[in-house]
DNA sequence: CGTGACCGACCGACTGGTCGGTCGGTTGAT
DNA sequence: ATCAACCGACCGACCAGTCGGTCGGTCACG
């Protein structure tokens, strides 16, 4: 059946989740991967055309979920601000909970030549898009002064990343402990707008 | 003499800033930074006992050179809060000066094997502890209210880091444009202290 | 039903290029 | 003579990727 191929296929992807972020890209082998898998080495290269793809695969299913977890918070929400909150506060719990898939995604593989930085470029720029995204909205609402939005979304990504990845590394502050500050932090950031501003709806 | 060993050593440490910036760690050979300094490969190793060690020797070098003129600017001001804006300013425009320099530091090398995960741990906390000293000195002031200034500095530095990686890899926006907005987002973020509190010297 | 051609999935020994590091030797200043 | 500084051919571990082969299923056909 067509189904067990791809059943295979997720089995190595989930394989390799765990050993990217136990390991790194460069230390985890080929042979590794295989191993967890019960696969041989050549029967993953029938799935996998380069350990390079299946990174990307691997980084590409994290980065997907991710973002949809976001949105989905966001859009339970009634205005644009609150939106950005609860996304913030998703990403925030999601990665806190599993911390070697936070690993592969937020720090390893990047920087070891110009595909892995593209790739870099390309997830990053997702996150930043999805956080302008609801500032924008937020200032066409009139919850906010309007502001440089594409700078501010890459400082709530890189305040983020960094809060994450220390914990990652140092394993405290827990990202649970540090939302309340962060959101304080970074919608506090924000301006609100005089009164004499009102929300234009297009 | 013993001073053309120092500056061998500085040769090196030299070229490999430079080569360690066009193509990160792993795609920069030791016969690379050799050719640059017009030297053999056994030449280097006399000076260097590995390659990681240069690497870190390089980093180690770059992050003491920053640490002090963030510290310098800090130091000319009158007041602690004055203080980490003027460091966050001198930060933004050292390394919006030197796309490779801020390449080699915040991006390249990290992520490939526990060692270098370490070093990661070790340059970041040092950054992020003279930010968060610098709030520390501004609550105690009274300039703004007690907040946990550890979240804090993670999230100053990320903001900074994501928003020099991001224009290392897009060439946009440039780190003078976004300056006025960094500032007024993460200094804005600091809730100032009500009119009934005042600085409680220690 | 039997059978044999065919194929997708998988195996694992092997290869071949790469590159960090070594080592015996040379040079030039004191 | 001595030794710090440097040379560069060479070594060998490492590992992604290959390739000839196996094996179980399935389908057309008599």
């Amino acid at each position: 059946m067509a189904v067990q191929r791809e059943t295979t296929r997720d089995r190595i992807l989930e394989a390799a989740e765990n050993a990217f972020g136990d390991k790194g890209y460069h230390e985890t082998l080929v042979d590794d991967i295989a191993g967890r898998t019960s696969l041989s080495k050549g029967g993953f290269y029938f799935h996998f055309p380069s350990k390079e793809d299946l990174f990307f695969a691997v980084i590409d299913r994290l980065a997907s979920r991710l973002t949809r977890r976001a949105e989905e918070a966001a859009g339970r929400c009634e205005s644009p601000l609150a939106g950005a909150d609860a996304a913030l506060s998703e990403v925030l719990t999601t990665l806190g909970r599993r911390r070697r898939l936070a690993k592969v995604l937020l720090v390893q593989g990047y920087s070891m030549g110009s595909a892995f930085e593209q790739k870099r470029v390309e997830v990053f720029g997702q996150f930043a898009a999805v956080i302008q995204d609801g500032l924008d909205r937020a200032v066409e609402a009139g919850e906010i002064s309007p502001i440089d939005t594409e700078v501010v979304s890459r400082a709530w990504l890189g305040a983020v990343n960094e809060v994450i990845v220390n914990w990652i590394y140092r394993g405290t502050p827990a990202p649970s402990d540090a939302l309340p500050v962060l959101r304080k932090v970074l919608v506090g950031g924000l301006e609100r707008p005089t009164a004499d501003r009102e929300a234009s709806n297009g």
